[in-house]
RNA sequence: GCGCCGGUGGUCCAGUGGUAGGACAUUGGCUUCCCAAGCCGAUAGCCCGGGUUCAAUUCCCGGCCGGCGCACCA
């Protein structure tokens, strides 16, 4: 069974995710998460939440899943969003209608011309298939968008969409939510939320789906001066994969720190530099392997419309590979894309500014208020109303706007101005031209923005993918999650060594003092000891907490045993100081080996190998 | 969306023109004082629709789902 395999049998069988509706068929590129993916899911995003909200001094809000069509409009998804496909008469072959016209004519950007005039031009450049040379002419091209579309309200309704991404429902309230972050950039805001897209062929289980979690971060700059604190991540090593490495037949990784690639520009942006270092360490926080993780920048033609620069987080889970040869060539491996790191510019909010009825701009004071010397205009209407009549009012525009463009024109008697492709001569007195001192204490600035946005299901998949592992236990293979105590579904299970009442009634009081002190606990009786532990281990329950006659017996303290998932070393410790030290490895405060050096090791006859 | 291959208990598979069998898992009991042991019992399945046939899980057609290749993945 290959990697692959294995863990789509291991996610369904016990209940990580599995295709959803499946008795109804199911529908390609829905999952659900069983009550261990669930689990998992949420402390990966909660995990997140404290990374990226919480310790970055952000904030987080939850916008509608489904939006207007006018957003979408605004943010180019309507547009740049879909694919028109033509399919071939003979062999059945579909193709990117707009990439073959741009192919064969001098159109650069196809992708915006209307279906019915792609079909005339395949039609008049005579474009064949290209994968069986048959014409294509008179062949329908489709339109097919990638986002869900459908209908807010009764009737006929107004047009909405799902939307394809969380970053919309971030910038769209960007004007009131400056108002939070008091006017003052730099801000973030982030957002964890569904998102939908409608994939032609969606594909690898999990890693593609039609609905999806992401987890974003929008950070708003001031270009011109806000800086990230890079001495925090200045040291973090990271494997980077750029544009020129992947041109390059014989690329290679570039090995270093994210100090080291600022300075020598391999990372222009500094804030996607200070998002790639703090992406790194919380990746290998919880749990990802760095052997199998990269950051590769976007190739040119792979960016975005709006993109100035684009690295990408990618996790490798085939495991078909070794380290050694994960490490010597960046081709081999099964890579997928779990974050990017963009650096969007203003294209979001100035969008949004053009179509939106709001300010998308932050009014940012100067240090020292400026005199700066105006032409201004204002224009007699009690002169030009008369004179002008309906127009007057476009006149006097026209003379403001004169007046910044050009003071020289209000030299003369008269001034001309424009309107509507008539000329106007408005007498220089009725227009009242002068030059100001005016005192300015700032400007308006639209924003910048930083995004890193993170796929939660594929985080999910890679941390299952990389803690997938095999061993052989009392000569008995095994399988088992490695995961992070903090990350696991189940931080704890416990069992009663054997029936017998004694032992059942001190291991429920054990169950309520862990879920007491916060940890998720299981509590198993069921088959041996042996079995026990082996369910555990093949969903990363880090411990297993055992209760035997030798821990009530002798009048002492009771006690209970610990046992390490990884290597199933055990510890015995009073049960008074179970749920405090248990908790504080859940926290990340101490480890195991902290409880082995302090408390009395249980030597079994059981061997690791 | 096109092509090839596949779809049988929860999982992984075998098999059949007369409605099915194994392994593992689950569950009840016995046993068992630390790593999937053993014994007895139990639960549970032929993806959906149509066609051919006395009879279809099996053959044919279509659909759905999955894997792979192509295309797609702002």
């Amino acid at each position: 069974m290959s990697d692959a395999e294995a863990i789509t049998e291991l996610a369904k069988r016990r209940g990580f995710f599995f295709g959803a509706n499946g008795a109804y068929g199911g529908v390609a590129g829905f999952y659900t998460f069983g009550p261990q993916g669930a689990t998992l899911k949420s402390n990966v995003e909660a995990a997140w939440r404290d990374r990226f909200t919480v310790k970055e001094g952000n904030e987080e809000i939850e916008a509608p899943t489904i939006m207007p069509e006018a957003v979408f409009e605004a943010s180019g998804h309507l547009e740049g969003f879909d694919d028109m496909l033509v399919e071939c008469g003979e062999c059945g072959e579909s193709h990117r209608a707009d990439h073959l016209v741009e192919g064969e004519t001098s159109i650069e950007e196809a992708e915006s011309l209307p279906a019915s005039e792609i079909e005339m031009l395949v039609r008049d450049h005579g474009i064949a298939c290209p994968t069986c040379g048959a014409p294509l002419a008179g062949r329908d091209v489709e339109d097919f968008n990638l986002m869900f579309a459908t209908s807010i309200g009764p009737g006929s309704g107004q047009p909405g969409y799902l939307r394809p991404e969380t970053a919309q429902g971030i910038f769209v309230e960007f004007p009131r939510l400056k108002e939070y972050a008091r006017n003052k950039l730099p801000f973030g805001v982030t957002q964890i939320g569904r998102a939908y897209r409608n994939e032609i062929s969606p594909r690898k289980g999990i890693v593609r789906t039609r609905e999806f979690t992401q987890a974003e971060l929008e950070q708003f700059v001031n270009p011109e001066r806000d800086e990230p604190d890079l001495s925090k991540v200045a040291d973090v090593a990271v494997r980077l994969y750029p544009a020129t490495e992947q041109e390059d037949e014989d690329g290679d990784y570039v090995r270093t720190t994210i100090g080291e690639a600022v300075a020598e520009n391999v990372i222009a942006n500094d804030w996607v530099a200070y998002y790639l270092g703090v992406a790194k360490k919380w990746y290998e926080r919880i749990g990802v392997d760095t052997d199998r993780f990269r950051f590769r920048q976007h190739l040119s033609g792979e960016r975005a419309h709006y993109a100035a620069d684009c690295w990408d987080a990618e996790s490798e889970i085939g495991g078909a590979h070794d380290a050694a040869e994960l490490a010597a060539d960046p081709a081999a491996g099964d890579w997928i894309e779990i974050a990017g790191f963009a650096y969007r510019g203003d294209y979001d909010l100035s969008k949004h500014g053009e179509y939106g009825d709001d300010e998308f701009t932050v009014f940012e004071q100067y240090d020292e208020p400026k005199t700066v010397e105006r032409a201004v205009v204002d224009p007699d209407m009690s002169v030009l109303g008369p004179e002008f009549g309906g127009v007057a009012g476009d006149v006097a525009d026209a003379l403001r706007s004169l007046a910044e463009r050009n003071p020289d024109a209000f030299e003369g008697e008269t001034v001309t101005v424009e309107v509507d492709g008539e000329e106007y001569a408005v007498d220089a007195d009725a227009a009242n031209f002068r030059v100001e001192e005016q005192t300015e204490t700032g400007e308006h600035i639209t924003p910048h923005v930083v995004e890193p946005s993170f796929g939660v299901d594929r985080t999910v998949y890679t941390l299952v993918a990389h803690a997938y592992s095999e061993d052989v236990v009392d000569e008995e293979e095994r399988t088992y999650l490695d995961f992070e105590p903090g990350i696991a579904p189940t931080d704890v299970a416990v069992f009663p060594l054997l029936s017998d009442e004694e032992l059942e009634s001190l291991a429920n009081r054990v169950v309520d003092d862990l879920r007491t002190a916060g940890l998720s606990v299981t509590y198993d009786e069921s088959g041996n000891i042996g079995r026990r532990y082996r369910r555990q281990d093949e969903v990363g329950t880090p411990f297993c907490v055992t209760v035997d006659h030798e821990g009530i017996e002798g009048g002492g303290p009771e006690t209970v045993t610990v046992r390490e998932r990884d290597t199933t070393a055990q510890v015995r410790l009073p049960v008074s100081d179970l749920a405090t030290r248990i908790e504080a490895i859940h926290a990340g405060e101490e480890s195991f080996e902290t409880l082995l050096d302090e408390y009395e090791s249980v030597q079994t006859d059981v061997s690791k190998s």
